[in-house]
DNA sequence: GTGAAAGCGCTAACAA
DNA sequence: TTGTTAGCGCTTTCAC
């Protein structure tokens, strides 16, 4: 019965504690503690004999009590949603920047039944010590309160006051690049499927616009509604192919958004890029895809990870106390629905 | 400075704690303790009064110490992949599932630099009792060694001996149920892109073959290699497009798969379901999207969840011992995907 | 209906 | 290099 490990030391059920270790190896419970968290003072023999023992019991140390005594959690809490890919993008490139700087990364997935304010509870219940927001719509009263106590990172939204952080492209500069894209291809006759009031669609709007204004085709500025999903750039793609003439361009709002064009276009057997070019917004995985191979603008999910969580550090363990609004560029991605219109097209 | 949450009773920094609540109300933190766990034996006076002083100082339990003094952490830990759909329909039906019962859901995602066994070590750490694995590919042998430990569900997949319980459909019977419709339909030239060694995909293979024995159509029997993946799907077709003979209907090894399919076959000016019928397998929400409208093989997503957590309490609360392999019916979705085939095709 | 006291598994301050 | 001790925030006897 000595090395089950579901009967420890002192006789009780349960999984082995530092205890048993130490009773295993015949030292102190404290030379273990030092021995698991790497610290110094402990030596080399004794090191190795303590984690044999640790080995041969299965021990692993109770998160739950390190929290509860060390008074912090290390852990950062991501709120986020499924079903974007550019949300899983980012929280898959959270995990390596936040486990590099000793942090620990806790999920708050929110849809079908769990809204953010669940989410938000459940987070501070585990102890977050921050919280990464992408793509919620929390109220921003609502959200200064949790502020108050900890730092917090919005994705693609900035704030006024000094308790939140954004981390976003500039997004009106990402809309330009993807009209003056058009424009340069000979473009004249573009729309723009927005995203309602999402985060971050008032200003690819705005960026929208204010191209068109730039480049002369004021006249040519439409905006039709749409959201962050599929079925919003399939119903906005059969407005479009109601009318009597069709634009030679589509911006759309992201690229799921332009996922929904693009298929409602093939079937109506409209070329893409021959007869109408689209354009989307995020380069998330779909956008690669060998079969969509969108044209579309880049949010480096990685780095907006990476500065997320340096904004964390520098709040939590570097003490700063004044709001920062880290703003990085996108970049236009080059791929298979943009080419020059037809000749004779649509182009007014 | 009585109400700022920021200093508690004892002077010390951080958030309020029950000692800090009891004191507020002049009473013991046992009293406290009670009321929030909706404990009987406080007067409803007294817990009105302790609700009060506690929503003033935003007092919220603190689950680590909860889970180390209860010696039990009532997480369920889920293991899964965010970027399948099927995963995600899923992990959403097993928040409500767990909460119903008094567990909670602690995630696990796996996937860019995450492997299954960072994973487990995680969801170990945190004291989860039980693990739910959707679409892992973790080896049998390191399954068997945790499950020692605790209770798990492998969603899609049976495992020997009584340590893991299995909460899957009867694939073989949905992957007839595809090939019976496409035959009732008139289809004879039937080819199924598989799931290569992914789970549950040899089932489906399976199901796929006796089917086409059953009818008659072993000679028409064709399977292509594949994956869970849009671009498996794509890959695919391309070889089928390439061929001099079209066949009449593809079964693909899930509704990604299938997306690829359609995608791939719309841009080659391939009518679906006019020139070939398409069937997928999950009825994940991609299936359902107007442009998509995919007839599919139905997985409930909400029962498998509601069942696997089912069997998690059994095993936890009432000591079940035994394994169990719960097989759910599949389910035919007619969607607008297949059609009877033209007459005159390459229906031999 | 209420309170005092012990202790969950671990860490940190201090002593040896 | 190693051990002793106190206590993180909570729950749980047991007593009143």
């Amino acid at each position: 019965m000595d090395t089950d490990s579901t009967v420890n030391a002192s006789g009780r059920l349960g999984r082995p504690t530092m205890r048993d270790v130490a009773a295993r190896v015949g030292v102190s419970q404290t030379l273990v503690s030092l021995v698991f968290r790497n610290a110094p003072g402990a030596s080399a023999q004794t090191r190795e004999r303590v984690l044999r023992a640790a080995a041969e019991l299965g021990y692993r140390p109770d998160t739950a009590a390190q929290v509860l005594r060390r008074n912090r959690s290390r852990h950062i809490g991501v709120l986020f949603t499924m079903r974007q890919p550019f949300d899983v993008d980012l929280v898959e490139a959270i995990y390596p920047a936040a486990e590099r700087r000793g942090y620990h990364v806790v999920l708050g997935p929110i849809g079908a039944g769990r809204d953010d304010q669940q989410a938000v509870e459940e987070l501070l219940a585990y102890r977050s010590e921050a919280m990464i927001l992408s793509g919620t719509t929390i109220a921003a009263a609502q959200l200064a309160r949790v502020a108050d106590q900890m730092p917090i990172v919005d994705i693609g939204r900035r704030h006024t006051g000094d308790s939140v952080d954004a981390v976003r492209v500039a997004d009106e500069r990402g809309a330009r690049l993807a009209v003056d894209h058009l424009v340069s291809l000979g473009h004249r006759s573009i729309v723009h499927i927005d995203g309602g009031g999402l985060p971050a669609s008032a200003q690819r709007r705005r960026g929208y616009q204010q191209a068109m204004l730039r480049h002369g085709l004021a006249g040519q500025t439409r905006v039709l509604p749409g959201d962050y999903t599929e079925e919003s750039g399939a119903a906005a793609s059969r407005r479009i192919l109601n009318e009597e003439e069709l634009p030679t361009a589509v911006f759309a709002a992201n690229d799921r958004c332009a996922h929904g064009v693009l298929d409602t276009l093939a079937r109506a057997r409209i070329d893409v890029p021959g007869d109408i070019s689209v354009v989307g917004y995020d380069d998330s995985e779909i956008a690669r895809l060998s079969f969509i191979d969108l044209t579309t603008i880049r949010q480096d999910a990685a780095l907006m990870a990476e500065q997320a969580v340096q904004a964390i550090i520098e709040r939590l363990d570097h003490g700063r106390i004044e709001a920062r609004d880290i703003v990085l560029d996108p970049a236009l991605v080059v791929r298979g629905t943009t080419r020059p219109p037809r000749s004779g097209s649509a182009n007014k």
